[in-house]
This record gives structure tokens, sequence and C-alpha cells, in this order.
RNA sequence: GGGGCUGUGGCUCAGUAGGAUAGAGCAAGCGCCUCCUAAGCGCUAGGUCGCCGGUUCAAAUCCGGCCAGUCCCGCCA
């Protein structure tokens, strides 16, 4: 299904076209949805820009315009305003058939792209030997969302987790461990490492204090970087613990993401050592290998080098993210990289993509894309810290607001008089709680600081998850009464969603059979054929040119091993179905058609039919809070409708179409958060 | 000194590729539960879109300059 933008869009460009002809360039957006509801849903502004070049008033242009597009059954008759807009409203019947197209279906009419990409997308990365702590925050839930969405819109997305497992700290970690805990490295699980932390700033004590202990950390790195045998089992110590940890977190937010830390780049930094020699951009200065950058310079306004290697021999960060790159594009294949870290690194960034670029690394057919966010701050507007001065602990953080949810919950059923169990009250603070600490992040314009409050994000009111979460309650309770009238049987939740196709398989099975019969009947013909000269030599090449258009087209390069891949990916996909648990949706009760009389009814039928424009748009722009903008507005509207319209109470067939209406709601609402990372509740 | 990001009602923020009278939410004031969960809904008040200039029929949006905040700027990541 299109989208009802994408049509007004194509039915203008077509009158467009046939008003001025091809050799007008159309104004861009063409349609884009109205300023203001009085003009209506949707408007085109074209006539105006064009005044100018076509030498006309712009009302003019704008009649010549509307004469030739066909709006049929869409719109009711087009307003010409102000000096030269053109406003569109859609019809009710045309809105009521659109929205019941979206009945009972999984994706809620929602297409996929037409253009899959494999996109990267590189997220979270905490450090190795360090807790997960604010800093950490955003990038897991903004990097999850996006991969979310990209994985919805059809897109084949690779999560990764750029660990910090690599680099200087280690020397001093090792150093540490080897002088204070000897028995961990000789002896299995002689130590539980519970506090990473406590001993990392120990180490890091000792490092500052200890001239000595820091010459024994920089030679250690330099033995682990060697492959010495004691330095490396403490590496693996430290980060198998790390993750253990690293683990709880991403559970507790239900976030998947494949682990590739930097050490895995490790034996691919000397490649890229040559890779920008070759290019003739290596340079030494001052002992280290530098790559000097263009636009930018130091205070003295020399240009400024990017340092790959340094005077001792060790590698760069800016090396490792080369080294990344270059893998993720030659090996990965991926068409788009998309890096989730905070904006202070925005210079590192076009900085490596620069001399990727010059290197021959970062080629125009791959898109790389740093998208930034801003800061978290505490209520002062000054960097989180906790009362002690300390970083928050990720895990407080969220444990605090689990706590401070099932506080309030508890409050609320004695003051409301109701009993309910142990596990329902957990499940209802638990999910309020974690939702609304990623809701609070995610509905903010990522590239500003962001002020963290308990009181804000869970507040019931306002742009916040537990708003949203209740609205989908809301609607639930219709259902139940509705099901209780014994009318529809609302199903199970969430049915599994993969399941073997036998009518496809049997298919497939039958293809390859018939395939075989003919095969066999080829070969017998064939040598019957081998009497009659030069025949056999002619088929032979045939095959040949055959396996040569082959390798090329589906093996030599990376697209056509895309292309392979989505063949088998398509034919998986037949025979055992997706597993999709994202747009996993029970399957609409009934499909009702749908009467759209009053005023709430329409204004939230037209904002449910807006969902593909949006994630559309995420998808390009990479911009979470649009996506939470749309759903706190929908809720918005269900609220005024569920104020002016009795669902249950209306009778038939109001009823039934109001009913659709709800179950429709319910469902965007349910997709939109699962793409957020954020489950919903029957009850609360 | 150079560069990045940010600056919109008391507070937190939207504002999509310039378009009609700049939108929400919180907080404040007033009102609405014999009716599907009031964790809701309605109404009121509050803005020289940091400042100055330019481009344009039209600028919060584009360009230039300035101011403020913040981050980065040779061997940490």
């Amino acid at each position: 299904m299109t989208s009802i933008q994408a049509q007004l869009n194509h039915r203008f460009t077509q009158g467009f076209q046939a008003a001025f002809g091809p050799e007008v360039a159309i104004p861009q957006p063409l349609i884009v949805p109205a300023s203001n509801p009085k003009f209506g849903d949707y408007q085109c502004n074209a006539a105006l820009p064009l005044a100018k070049p076509l030498q006309q008033k712009p009302r003019d242009i704008a009649q010549t315009l509307l004469a030739h597009v066909q709006l049929g059954e869409m719109c009711e008759e087009p307003e010409l305003a102000g000096p030269g807009f053109i406003n569109l409203r859609l019809k009710p019947d045309y809105l009521a058939a659109q929205l019941a197209a979206k009945q009972g279906d999984r994706r809620l009419g929602v297409a996929e792209t037409k253009e899959p990409q494999r996109v990267i997308v590189d997220f979270s990365s905490p450090n190795i030997a360090k807790e997960m702590h604010v800093g950490h925050l955003r990038s897991t839930i903004i990097g999850d969302c996006l991969a979310r969405i990209l994985e919805f819109r059809g897109h084949e997305v690779v999560r990764l987790n750029h660990v910090g497992d690599w680099g200087t700290q280690f020397g001093m970690l090792i150093t540490y461990l080897k002088e204070a805990y000897p028995e961990a490295l000789t002896t299995a699980d002689a130590l539980d490492l519970g506090d990473l932390v406590a001993l990392y700033k120990q180490a890091k004590q000792r490092f500052d204090q200890d001239e000595a202990f820091q010459q024994a950390s920089r030679e250690a790195v330099v033995a682990l970087q060697a492959g010495d045998e004691e330095s490396r089992k403490a590496w693996q110590l430290l980060c198998d613990q790390s993750r253990r940890e690293f683990q709880v977190i991403y559970d507790l937010l239900d976030i998947e993401v494949t682990e590739r830390g930097e050490s895995f780049y490790n034996p691919l930094l000397p490649d890229v050592l040559k890779t920008l020699e070759t290019a003739g951009i290596l340079q030494e200065d001052q002992g280290a290998q530098c790559v000097f950058l263009e636009g930018f310079s130091n205070k003295e306004g020399q240009p400024l080098p990017l340092i790959v290697q340094k005077s001792d021999g060790g590698f760069n960060y800016a090396t490792t993210d080369l080294a990344a790159l270059h893998y993720r594009i030659h090996q990965d294949e991926g068409d788009r990289i998309i890096y989730v870290t905070d904006a202070g690194q925005a210079n590192h960034f076009t900085q490596v993509f620069q001399v990727a670029r010059r290197a021959g690394i970062l080629t125009d057919n791959v898109e790389v894309v740093h998208v930034p966010f801003g800061l978290v701050q505490g209520e002062d507007g000054k960097k989180l810290k906790t009362r002690s001065g300390e970083t928050v602990r990720l895990r407080d953080l969220l444990d605090e607001a689990v706590r401070r949810t099932r506080e309030d919950l508890d409050q609320r059923l004695a003051a409301e008089g109701r009993t309910e169990t142990e596990a329902f009250k957990q499940e209802v603070a638990q999910t309020i709680g974690l939702s609304a600490v990623k809701y609070a992040d995610l509905s903010q314009n990522r590239t500003s600081n962001y002020i963290f409050s308990y009181d804000k994000m869970l507040s019931l009111q306002g742009n916040t998850s537990p708003y949203l979460l209740y609205a989908y309650v809301r609607i639930q309770g219709i259902q139940r009464k509705a099901a209780g009238g014994a009318l529809a049987v609302m199903p199970e939740d969430l049915p599994p969603v993969s399941g073997i196709r036998w009518r496809a398989l049997a298919v497939t099975a039958l293809l390859t059979v018939v395939a075989f019969v003919f095969m066999d009947a080829s070969i017998r013909i064939h040598h019957e054929l081998h009497t009659i000269p030069l025949l056999a030599e002619v088929m032979r090449l045939v095959g040949f040119g055959y396996g040569l258009w082959f390798a090329s087209r589906y093996l030599l390069f990376p697209s056509g091993r895309r292309d392979l891949r989505g063949m088998v990916a398509g034919w998986w996909d037949e025979c055992f179905g997706p597993v999709d648990a994202l747009a996993a949706l029970p399957p609409s009760p009934s499909m009702a058609s749908l009467h759209l009389d009053t005023e709430p009814e329409l204004v939230l039928a037209k904002h449910l039919l807006q969902l593909e424009d949006v994630l559309a748009e995420v998808e390009q722009e990479l911009f979470p809070n649009r996506l939470c903008q749309y759903l706190f507005e929908l809720s918005q509207k269900f609220n005024q409708f569920f104020e002016q319209c009795p669902v249950l109470k209306a009778a038939e067939p109001v009823r039934s179409s109001r009913l659709a209406l709800c179950q429709l709601t319910a469902d965007t609402l349910k997709l939109g958060l699962s793409l957020l990372g954020i489950r919903v509740l029957d009850r609360i």
C-alpha cells in the first residue's frame, strides 16, 4: 500500500507534467501535510515558486495545475486559497477504504522498502573493565531503535557492539591484576571480579602514583599485542567478566547486539597503514605516522595530522576505525554504515571519513553517517552525577526508575482499593519504568543535550511512555468488554509467527523433481545428439558461458552476491515464514466496514494513515523523536475520540466501526512502540 | 586562534526540503466522572523564534557578521 501523501504526490506529478510539460522542473516537496487543520489535510504550494519562471500569477498557475490533476475518489473539491495555495481535503469514504485495507495486516499496510540495503549500526559500545553508565544509555537506546526501524523497513541490519576491549588501559589493568591477584591468572575462576570498577580505580591510582608501574603497564600493552600467553589470559578474564555484566543490562532492556570489539580489527591494522601508504597520503612526523587533514588546522594554522601510528609503534583508535570501516565495507558489504556516538566525536568521524575517502577505502556507493547525540544532564543542567559526585551506573539508574514506578503503582492501587498479584505489579512496574527511560531519551531531538528527570519521564501526563501505554490500556479495556459480550473473540496475544509453509515447500519439491526429469531427458537427448558433429562443443560452450555469466552476475560483485542471498532468503521466507517479531500483530478480529462520521473519528483515521510516511522519514533522517511525536499525537487523538465517541454503547453499525478503529489504533500503538523497543501492557 | 553542536513562552522541547495567524507538553488559573480505566478531556493566559544585516513575493528555516553556552583541536578512546 502506498501512503496517501505518496499517492497525492504521484497524481500531482502527472497533472503537473500534463499542465506544464516535462521541461518545467517540479518544485519539491510537491505535496505537504496542511500547516493548519483548517486548511484541510494536505496542501500543494507548488504554484508560488513557479510565478517567476512561468511569468504568470500564482493563482492562475494553481488553476491550470488543478485542471490537469485527477483527484477523483480521493479528495473533495480542492480549494484555492491565499496567494496560490491548493488545499486538499480527503473524502471520508476514501479514508475508510484505506483504513479497511490495513485491518488484519501484520504490517498495518506499511510496505517494505523497494531498495533493501545492508545497514550496519554501530551502537552501545561500552568499555571492557568499566561498568556501563549513563554515557552508554543514549547510544544503546537510540541505536537499538534505529536498528528496529530499519529492520522493519526491510533492510538487512547488522547490529555491532564496538566494545572498547583493546588499548592502553589494558596495560594498566593487566599489570595490576598480576600484582594484586596473581592466582586469578593461573587458576580457573579463582577470582570473581565482582567489582570491575573498583579494580579499575585501584589500578588507575597505582598508575598515577608509581612510575615503575607506569613503565610496566606500557610493557604489558606491548606484550599483549605481541600475543604473550599470560597477558592474553588476564585480558580474556577481564573481557569475560565485563561481557557478563553487559548482558544483564541488555537483557533488561531487551536489546540484541553482536559483540565485535576493537581487538577484532587488531590483525588488520598494519594493512591500514599499507593502504594509506599506497594511496600516497601517509607521512612521518616526529616519529609518528600521520595523514595530514584537509580543512583542519591547529593554532598556528598548520594542517592537523590524524595519527595512525604512534612513535612507539602503537596504533590509535583512528587506525582501528579505519580498519573497521574497511572491514564493514569490503567484508560485511555494508551499503549504509551508521555510528551512534556522542556529538563530541563529530570531528573524529569527519576526519576518519575524509582519510578513508582519500585512501579509497570509502567509495561513493557507500553511505557512512555519524548519528550524534547530546549529553545526559542532571536537573541542574550539569553532567549527570550521583549525589556523591560519581558517574551513575546504568544498572542503578534503571533500577531506580522501576522502583519509583512501583512505589507510585502501589499508592495508586491502594487509593483505588484494588488488589493485584505480585507478578502483575512487578511486570507493570518494570515495563513502565524501563519504557519511561527509553521513551524520554528517544522523544527528544537527539542532537541536543537532554535533562534526565525521573519525575518528568514517569509523569502520567504529557509526552511520556506512561501516557501512551495508558491509551493502549484503555483500548484493551474496551476490547475486553466487547469480547465479554461474546461478539468477537479476542485472539490470545501473539501466536508464533513462523511456521512451515507446506504448500510452498511442495511447490519447491515439485519444481526440483521436474528439473531432474528435464535434466535426465536432456542428457538422453544429448547422448543421441552426440552423433551430430560440433554440437557437443557448442553445448559445452553454452554451459561454460552460463557458468561465466552466473559467476559474474552473482558471485563476483557485492551487489550480485546480495541478490543471490536475497533470492535464497526469499525462498526460505516463502517456505518457513518470516520470523518477524516486530510486526507480530494479532489479526483484527473483525473486518468491519468503517464509517467515519464524526470529527474525532476522522481526525483519528487520518492520523492512523500517516504511519508509513513517518517511518519512511525516520528511516532516512534517523530521528526517532519523529516517531515518538507521531505516537503521542495518536494517543491524544485517541483520547479525544474516546471522550466524545462512545464505542460499546453505540448502535450498529457504528459500534463495529468504532471497535475496528480502536483495534487499528491499538495495533498502531503496539507496532510503533515495539519499534522504539517498548512493550505494551493490557492492563495497568 | 580554528572547528562542531546548541540558543524558540516561567520550564522541557517540536517545527520535516523557505510558505497562510510559530506548535505541543509541563507548571499556573477555571471547568468536566449516575456513562467503555479521570494515569483522561475541554477552556484561559503566556513568544521581538539569541542579536544585527542580506537573499526572496514570502525567513524560526537559506547566506554573512556578532553574542552566549558546550564539546573537540599530535601521539587516550
